[in-house]
Order: structure tokens, then sequence, then C-alpha cells
DNA sequence: TTGAAAGCGGTACCAC
DNA sequence: GTGGTACCGCTTTCAA
């Protein structure tokens, strides 16, 4: 290339990266070359001298929910901006797959690893992030948890959050207000971080309106329209009387919700429906679904910004302060599936 | 790393990559640095020097839709186990950011780009991907558009399809042969390869059902549940008489099928609906929508397939033989939103 | 079996 | 403003 252009590499090199001053001339004349090759410089070559695009790497249980595809849309979309580039890869929820996944980001060399989603609670949890966070720390990277638990102690990660039991505890008040005292409550999978946030919120509003909450109506099973519908297939046998459900996503809200028409029940003139995230799929069901907004997509972009900056602000502030823990708030989407129970059940 | 164990890099590299045999000893030292370090090799150094982990890359419009999260997988997937990693960019439907990407997906090096998506159909769809495939092959890479029409002559690229036109063509054939006379056709945007295929076989079953097909019940519209909505509204004022309506996907079917509910119209009593792609909303919606079903992520795996034995391949099989172009089935899957028509309208 | 050394394709510092 | 050149970290001959 650069002999090609009658040029040293290295005046090639200026003109390609722009941070440089050059002659028109030996512009030109590297510009036409660069059109005739049709030439892009090479990456890892680049990266390896030093330079180089800055990646995210967005790791992923599955691709296909619809909750994480919106945080991966609002980082990838925040990293473009920035003329970053975002690498993903799926962990399938298998732990092993995970370790590789950092390790193999590591490697590319990426500016940061973001973890989505909720986070199955078992013991080594907190100290097998606390190694992902150090291992990628000492390699000039940085780890980000989004809708996780944070980490304990100094540890170099950070995590944005949403408010997960607020949100909860907001829903349930809606229904309780709505008249509802017999709540079919499905929070999501029992060692998950969310579903447990979820239901703890809910707990807090049956005490705060002075609601006996019965454990009887909570059944756990995975976040998905099947556990939904055959939750509510089981509740309809075993405790019938509930006037309302409170599911742990929309996915489970849907399920249930055909669950409930298969038995002949009405929603929601017979049994209300509630359900969380506030994806797509809820104003997409007749009826539309009340439910709680989460901002996923806003906080991928809160979390690649919080990377970005760390980077600019170099040494600016300093890891332990703020910063290291965002939250994001969450609010009822009030839309038609609620209404005050019949009398009739 | 190759002094603190005391050997030459060259051992190093030959017991990381583990593709030339070592000694028992050599091995166990740099083992134990590389856990004390908790090193891991450079990937960009790898592969400037030659070796390195084959990276495919996806770009897509819209990391969000349901269908191509699952092409995504079914990629992400196939590459994983071969041990590939993926890079996913999104063009938003910009034809100067899908350049951008794959200028900088070539820089990437990477072994692949897989393009997603039905492609507006503008003039200049063949040359610039001609163009894309001949910078990626000359670059030693490959281009490969996923549900995209294929490039017309010697273009060194590989397509994977399903059988668009077919599918619409069954589908329509299934509201014809239940009886339905007057169907309003949501095809989606008039300029969208898929729509106008779609549009095709929906045509083409009318044609062999003896039934004329009414070019006024067609409307174009993108390919979203507020469109179906809108659309459906519009038609009950200005061509009430249809007893069905055939969507252009299952998410303007979705739409569609609000609006009629708003309308107080039932389904399927009163209008069926049926929808195209197959993705989980449809057996979400209630009633289950009758649809049909693509096989996006099996897609997504033969595309990863074929580069990956194009490159194991080698010399093996010429371009201009078949393999470029593969085609998968697609076929109506019945759920319940399909009725006769009633008598009533 | 292991080490030495020549690149891979850039970047950036140092002269001119 | 431009050219020369020493690395960046790894893979891969070539010798020993």
């Amino acid at each position: 290339m650069a002999e090609r252009a009658g040029v040293s590499v290295a005046s090639v090199s200026r003109v390609l990266s722009g941070n440089y001053p050059v002659s028109e001339d030996l512009r030109r004349r590297v510009m036409k070359v660069v059109r005739d090759l049709d030439y892009v410089t090479n990456a890892h070559a680049r990266s390896l001298a030093g330079g180089g695009t800055p990646t995210v790497a967005i790791l992923i249980n599955n691709i296909t929910g619809a909750a994480f595809a919106h945080v991966a849309k609002g980082v990838e979309g925040a990293a473009t901006l920035r003329g970053w580039l975002s690498l993903v890869g799926t962990t399938g929820d298998d732990p092993e797959r995970e370790l590789a996944l950092v390790n193999l980001m590591r490697q590319q060399g990426v500016a940061a690893v973001v973890l989505l989603g909720g986070a199955y609670d078992y013991d080594e949890y907190q100290l097998r992030m606390a190694r992902f966070a150090r291992s990628l720390d000492a390699a000039g990277s940085h780890l980000v948890l989004v809708g996780r638990p944070p980490l304990e102690g100094d540890v170099p990660a950070t995590t944005v959050d949403y408010d997960n039991e607020g949100g909860a505890y907001a829903m349930a008040s809606h229904l309780l207000s709505a008249g509802h005292r017999r709540v079919l409550v499905l929070p999501g999978p029992a060692e998950l971080t969310t579903a447990q946030g979820r239901l703890r919120g809910a707990e807090r509003a049956f005490e705060a309106y002075g609601v006996p909450f019965d454990p009887g109506m909570v059944r756990y099973g995975p976040y998905d329209d099947e556990h939904g519908y055959s939750a509510v297939e089981t509740a309809l046998h075993e405790t019938p009387d509930f006037t309302a459900v409170l599911a742990g996503t929309d996915v489970v809200a849907a399920g249930a919700m055909q669950a409930l028409r298969a038995a002949g029940l009405r929603v929601p003139e017979d049994v209300s429906i509630v359900g969380y995230d506030d994806i797509p799929l809820a104003s997409q069901l007749t009826p539309q679904l009340t439910t709680v907004h989460v901002p996923y997509e806003e906080m991928g972009r809160v979390a690649l910004r919080a990377v970005a900056d760390r980077r600019e602000g170099g040494g600016g502030r300093r890891k332990g302060a703020d910063g290291d823990h965002l939250v994001l708030g969450t609010h009822v989407v009030v839309r038609n599936s609620v209404q005050p129970p019949s009398t009739g059940r």
C-alpha cells in the first residue's frame, strides 16, 4: 500500500487515522490508492500497535428474549454513537460458557464486558463475579452488571440496575387499590434474583395495605408462557378464589391469560392480570396489559455511557465513589387488563 | 510471560495454542504461570500473526425484531459450536451505516458477513451487494445474504432464503379453502422484497382458486402492529365486507386483531386472521394465530454452516455451483384464528 | 523438544 | 510535512 502510493508507511498511517497534519497532495495521493485497492486498515494491527476501536462485549443468556434485546439495543446504539464496536455472546445460562466468554472477551481486549439479566443467586455468585471483575480490571477492561445484583465490597465493577422491587410494589398496590385481595402470584424462578425482588415488592404492598399475604398463592416457575398457562390451570383447581394474577413478566402474563380464557374466564371482567417488563407484547395482547415499565433500552445506554465516561475521564473519579451502582426508575403503565373484582367470583 | 516462566516465547505459543507437541514439564511450567497471572493471549496479536479465532459478523436492521433475533441465535449458536466468535451490528435501515459496517467488519478481518432481513428493492441493490461481495471476497471474507433476494451473475456471495412466496400461497389457500373470498391483505412495505413475495404468493393462490383478486383490498404499510391496527380500522370504513385478514407478519396480525376487537368484532367468529413468521407472539395471542412457519433459527445455522464449509473445504467446491443459493421450506401452522366465514357478514 | 528470529500491519517517536 | 524505525504480542519456519 505504502509503496503502491510511493510514500512511507508512516504517511499512510497519518492520512488514514487523520490525527496528524498532512499535505493535501499526500492525502490525495494516498486516498486515490485506497480507492483503487478498496483498502481498509487492519483492525488487529491497529489494536496491537495501541490504537484501535474500543469494543464492548454484551453477554446475554438468550438473545431471543425481548427484554434483553432492548438492553442490547441500548448498548449497541450508544456504542455506535461513539464509534465503538459491539460483540455479542450468548451464555445459555451455562456458567462454564459464561466464564469461557469472559476470557474470550479479555483476549479480544474489549473495553468492557456487559453482563445482562437476572442472576441465579447461588452462593458462588459474588465470588465468581468478583473474580471476573478483577480479571477484567487487570486487563484494562471493565465489568458492567445490568439487571443483576451489585457486588459487595471493593470490587472494580459497575452495576446498572432498576427499581425492581419498587415496581412490583407499585404494581401490587395497583391491584390492591382496585380491591383485589386474593391474588395469584407468579414471580418466576425461585432462584432468580429478579423474581425474588418482584415477590418481595408484592409482599411489601400487601403488608402496607394490611392484607394478609398468602404464600399458598405463590407459584414459582420459569419466565415463559407455558409456565403462566400451567400455573393458572393448576391454581384454578386448587385455589380458584383468586380475582387477579400478578405475573413476573409479560410473557408469563400472556400464558396466564390464555389459561383463563381456556377456562371460560374473561379478562379483565372475571380476572385481572398484570405483567412486568413492558415489552411490546404487553400492548399487543387483548386486552392490552397493565404492566411495569422497565427502561431496558435506557439501561443499555446508561451502561455504555458509564464505561465510556470512565475511559475518557481517566483517573478522574475513584472507584468506590458514586457511579458504581446506578439505579433507574420503573413505573406502572396502566392499560386495560385490570378491573375491580367482580362480585360474582 | 515467557521470561516469567523461564522459557521462550515460542514455547509459550506452542503450549497455549496446543497445536504442537510439547514436553509435559514445559507445559506444566507454562500453565502454572498462566494461572498465576490469570493470563490470556492477545487475540489481536494472534490474528495478526495468522492464527486467531474466526469471526462472523451479523448485520441486522433492528436487533429487537423477533424474527431476526432467531436468525441471530442460529448463527451465533452454530458459530459457538465451532469455536467461532460473533459480532453483531445494527444498520437501522440506513444504507450508509450498512456500508460503514461492512467496511468495519472487513477491517476486523471477519470470516464472513451475514446480512439479515428483507431488502428494499431499490435499483442499486444488486450493484451495491455485488460490490460488498467482491470487497469481502478480495479480503478473504465472504458475504452471506439471509432472507434477501439472491444476487444475479457471477458474484462471490451465498444466499440463504426461504420459500417466502410458497408460504404465502399456502396461507392464502388455507383461507380460500375455508371459504373466504373477501380478504384484506396487509403485505407490508411495498418496496420490501419479502412483502412483494408474500403478496405474489397470495395472488397466485387466488388465481388458482379462480377467485378474482381485488387490488383494492391490499394495504401496504410497515411491519408493525400500529399499521395492522390502522389498516383494519380504515378498511372497516372503506371495504367492510372482508371476512378475513391476511397479514404480512404476526406482529401486523396482532395489530389487526386489536382493531377488530375494538370495533366489536370477534376473532375468528366474525373475522379470521392469519399471520406470517411464526414468532412466539403467534402462539401468545388469543386466539392463537394460524400462521406460516419460517425456519429462522435454522436459516442462521445453515448460513454459518455454509461459510464454515467453504472455509474448511478450501478450494473444494467452485463458486457458481450449487450451495450458493439455499432455499428452506415454509409451512402453515394451523392454530385457532381461522374459521369459515360467518353467514352474518 | 526447544530456542532464535523473521515477519504480520500498523502507530508513534525521532530525525531531517 | 515526511521518512525511517523501533516496537505491539503472537505464530511459524529454521536450527540446534
